[in-house]
RNA sequence: GGGGAGAUGCCCGAGUGGUUAAAGGGGGCAGACUGUAAAUCUGUUGCCGCAUGGCUACGUUGGUUCGAAUCCAACUCUCCCCA
């Protein structure tokens, strides 16, 4: 591959890379040097999930190892216990150690579905950072200003509202720029809500007297409810460990505004072919929900296989075009304990069943006609149902039961 | 160190003695419709075994009152201005 394609490649996706020329720099030297890159990505083990939009910028960084360069982790164990305050308008919860150590395995096992793990340090920033005496960490600080650290967005608009930013929140760009020092990284990759971040790594790399990393930024995912970015917290996103049924439907739930940025984001689906896609849907010739469902069974096939990705679309359509059962429904377990003349009150069923947190809740369900026993829609909150084996009871469109009944 | 403002349900935010489980919005859930768990519309959204009932809830603790999210005191936390 020459250095333009290379070059290519790397740039198909991103949002920003700075520098461009930089980048290219990079390539050549290490081609004639044969020497490979040092790649960096920082890893923030706040919870073990990794989703899609934390798959966008891991799938770059694969590009990078399959060019032969050194892709470098980060887990951010250290700087965890401060919080990355980016995007963030409030402080973040900070973690314990332990969290931060059960956490940061699950991903190792997670990553690798992408990564390729022969080719991939991992390395935990605590390793250094928890070294450095205070005096240490004094003299880093003096390199960067108040100000350069005030400017970033996210730290002027809780100024601005009033919001309270903890003294330890500015650090945090400070460790992540340090990381780039001490790993002397050649380009970091990010999500654009890095870019501050790791533009300060530049600053910081210039000022010991190294080569400047090269920023390269992906664009962020916005998550399932079309709005915020994915993130877990926010409960909005898609896990690439998680069941290809449940990945397939969640990404039938994605607004279909979203569909190209998914498409190229999430996928290996050509440009080329991505815009003719959008073409069609602007002109009609395409349905907006086979397109999804193509996107869906891209994503599936990427993390599972192209079988389960098709399973995962019969079962869809049967569950929701069709409003048919699907294949697999939870058993709920009635011992005796819990039946009277072998009937059960039906919140008391829905809320044993997990079909519902309280009694209250099941009761809205039955009240709004979202409860089914064995097909037949229950209304009333006050009856006392006899289940039998074998029966399925549903409750809206998800929540699935097949009774099993004890003795 | 001095002065001022504030803390409300999952989130934002109204409410300044009773009719407030607490307006409104967001989010969630459900129903209708459909082209999908899109969009739109409607309903619903603390808990308690069925409730014209009870319990919990408006930063914490205590007080005033027949009655407090609302008044008072102390405390905790946050923001702004001055130094």
């Amino acid at each position: 591959m020459t250095l333009d394609e290379q070059f290519a490649l790397l740039k198909r996706g991103t949002i920003e890379i700075v520098p461009e020329e930089g980048l290219k720099a990079k390539l050549r030297k290490s081609n004639e040097t044969g020497k490979p890159l040092k790649v960096k990505l920082g890893l923030d083990p706040t919870a073990p999930d990794i989703h899609l939009g934390n798959a966008v910028v891991l799938r770059k960084m694969r590009q990078f190892q399959d060019l032969g360069h050194e892709v470098i982790i980060i887990i951010g164990d250290f700087t965890a216990a401060i919080g990355d305050p980016s995007g963030r308008s409030i402080t973040r919860p900070q973690l314990s150690e332990e969290e931060i150590r059960r956490n940061a395995k699950t991903y190792y096992d997670q990553y690798c579905l992408i990564l390729d793990p022969a080719k991939t340090k991992v390395v935990f920033n605590s390793e250094w950072l928890g070294k450095l005496s205070f005096e240490d960490a004094i003299k880093i600080a003096s390199k960067l200003t108040v100000a350069r650290v005030l400017e970033r967005d996210d730290f002027a608009s809780r100024l601005n509202e009033g919001k309270p930013i903890g003294l330890h929140e500015i650090l945090y760009p400070m460790c992540q720029a340090y990381d780039s020092v001490v790993l002397e990284s050649d380009i970091e990759v990010g999500g654009l809500d890095q870019k501050f971040n790791i533009l300060l790594g530049r600053d910081l790399q210039s000022q010991f007297g190294q080569e400047e990393q090269v920023g390269l930024f992906m664009p962020i995912l916005v998550g399932l409810d079309g709005v915020q970015k994915m993130s877990k917290s926010l409960g909005n996103y898609v896990g690439v460990t998680e069941n290809p049924k449940d990945m397939f439907g969640k990404l039938m739930s994605i607004p279909d505004e979203l569909m190209r940025d998914y498409f190229e984001l999430c996928t290996d689906v050509p440009l080329e072919e991505i815009n003719a896609i959008e073409e069609g849907l602007a002109s009609g010739r395409l349905h907006p929900m086979e397109v999804k469902k193509r996107l869906a069974r891209e994503i599936v096939t990427i993390y599972h296989s192209a079988d389960a990705a098709k399973e995962a679309q019969a079962e869809f359509e049967r569950v929701f075009s069709q409003r048919e059962i699907p294949e697999e429904i939870p058993d709920i377990v009635l011992g005796p304990e819990d039946l009277v003349d072998g009937r059960i009150w039906i919140v008391k069923l829905l809320v044993k069943a997990g079909m519902a947190p309280s009694n209250s809740e099941a009761r809205r369900l039955v009240q709004q006609g979202a409860v089914t026993i064995g097909g037949q829609k229950i209304t009333d909150p006050l009856v006392n149902i006899a289940p039998s084996n074998g029966q399925v009871i549903r409750a809206g469109k998800l929540r699935f039961g097949r009774i099993k009944i004890a003795r």
